[in-house]
DNA sequence: GATATATGTTGATTTCTATCGACATGACCG
DNA sequence: CGGTCATGTCGATAGAAATCAACATATATC
């Protein structure tokens, strides 16, 4: 606690000497505008997207159902060569991520790309 | 090892089983497939590009730099309420992924993005 | 209902990564 | 040159996440 106090002071003392050769703003307001990006309409779902993506299998499933524009999860597993809960594990990633949308037929589920999943800076 | 082969071959079965209803390719496509994939010159890019906005501070600092266009080091770590080598540590892994410019003047370093840095599906 | 099959869930283990104190390096100034 | 300051690097630690065997649940068939 006292090593944090610490820290941020010189860390305000540097923002003060910058600011001397250039404009610059109180260290407060840097904290308040971090703080409404974060909570920007934006900023958690961006997240989420990529770090569902951040994944070399989840970013390969997304590869092979962009090319195929639908797979079953076997033909998904077949690709990601990984065992059936870890694919059940990253699909489900995906899904709540809002990346893939999943449909059940009898014993199978199908899994297709969402629109507009790409993952900009908000 | 065993294990590896007999998961696989339960695999194999169970694609021919849902090849029976609709088509369906041998598992060994899958597996290329996805090599194809792995190695395209998109790949390797977009997934560091996802990694490097995987997390809550780089994608923040990001979203800071889109607003301000040009921060320094010390108004990053300012934002991010984090040490300066943490910070040093984040803003690396952004350049590295090539997400940001970094500009050394003096004793200061300002970042920029860069262009064309969103997370598209290879 | 019993059995087989596809996939979801759980928990343990291993691997990966964020974080920071300490130290190192480079720029600036007197 | 010595001292100060900004940031890079290192190593240890804690937390997050990928992985899979075992178990659970849902669907299909006889």
């Amino acid at each position: 606690m006292m090593a944090v106090a610490a820290s941020r002071a010189s860390l305000v003392e540097r923002l003060e000497r910058r600011s001397e050769s250039s404009g610059c703003c109180d260290i407060s307001q840097y904290e308040r505008d971090a703080l409404e990006i974060r909570r920007g309409a934006r900023f958690p779902a961006t997240l989420k997207r990529a770090k569902a993506l951040a994944d070399e299998s989840r970013l390969l499933a997304a590869a092979l159902l962009k090319r195929h524009g639908e797979m079953c999860a076997c033909e998904i597993q077949a690709a990601m060569s990984l065992s059936h809960p870890t694919v059940s594990h990253h699909m489900s990633v995906l899904a709540d991520a809002g990346i893939v949308a999943e449909e059940r037929r009898g014993k199978w589920i199908y899994y297709r790309l969402k629109d507009r999943i790409e993952v900009g800076v908000p």
